[in-house]
DNA sequence: ACGTATTACGACATTCCGTCGTAGGGAGAC
DNA sequence: GTCTCCCTACGACGGAATGTCGTAATACGT
């Protein structure tokens, strides 16, 4: 429950819209009358985070994500899934009704996904 | 990608186990060499923050966690969810690559439990 | 050589969290 | 009543993450 860095998601999210992105780049789509630094800034720090790569385009960098946005976001499910150490039932049925309640078809999506593995495996 | 309060999840964690702890109670089972002081105010901000409740008991307070633990857990997968604006498929097949490293048996859970659902709605 | 764009680096405020200390109040022991 | 304990309330401090810039240095095209 700690603080969301809402800078830094807005920008990873113009990032997952794929493609390589300068900070000029960036900053004209998230840039909300900050200044062109604060977006550099964040960029930076994303970087060192490993959350972002970039390769020297001139004088610039370009950046791209290093994760798409699913598999960013599944990791995340992953840590919550580590801290409830193993997938319970409990926690299943819960997890169940967050998704119906945000995307009542996934679940015909998810158990349609759940057979084809099982024929794969 | 923020900070991991490890100090309040502990202390949730215990309060987890179930019933009403004193702040003297959490402090006997997570008070590693921490100050009495300190679970109390960890205790105090959780309660500000909504993750428990308590009731006065004589001079003293009572805490128990406001959610399961399964409810909380999944309160944050459901977060995840939302930022991801529905439950897209490449989303729910990473979901699903995750849980099966961390518990792979889950599937099998998961499975049964979306077919009893089917079957209730 | 000049002006323009870009980066590198550091700085400052705010908020969260871990960690205490101290003051003050109530409840039982004498 | 007074003393002693235990508990809470409140505030404080330091470190880290984030949002937000400014400035200095640097490279490029003309």
């Amino acid at each position: 429950m700690a603080r969301e860095p809402e800078l830094e998601r807005r920008v990873l999210d113009t990032l997952w819209q794929g493609g390589d992105w300068s900070v000029r780049d960036v900053y004209a789509e998230v840039g909300d009358g900050l200044a062109y630094t604060t977006i550099a800034t964040v960029l930076d720090r994303l970087h060192a985070k490993g959350r972002v790569e970039r390769a020297k385009d001139g004088v610039a960098w370009r950046y791209h994500a290093t994760r798409t946005k699913e598999e960013a976001l599944a990791a995340e499910v992953g840590r919550v899934l580590q801290r409830a150490e193993g997938a319970s039932e409990p926690l299943l049925v819960a997890f169940l009704d967050e998704v119906e309640q945000v995307d009542p078809a996934a679940l015909d999506r998810l158990e349609a996904l759940l057979r084809a593995r099982r024929g794969r495996s």
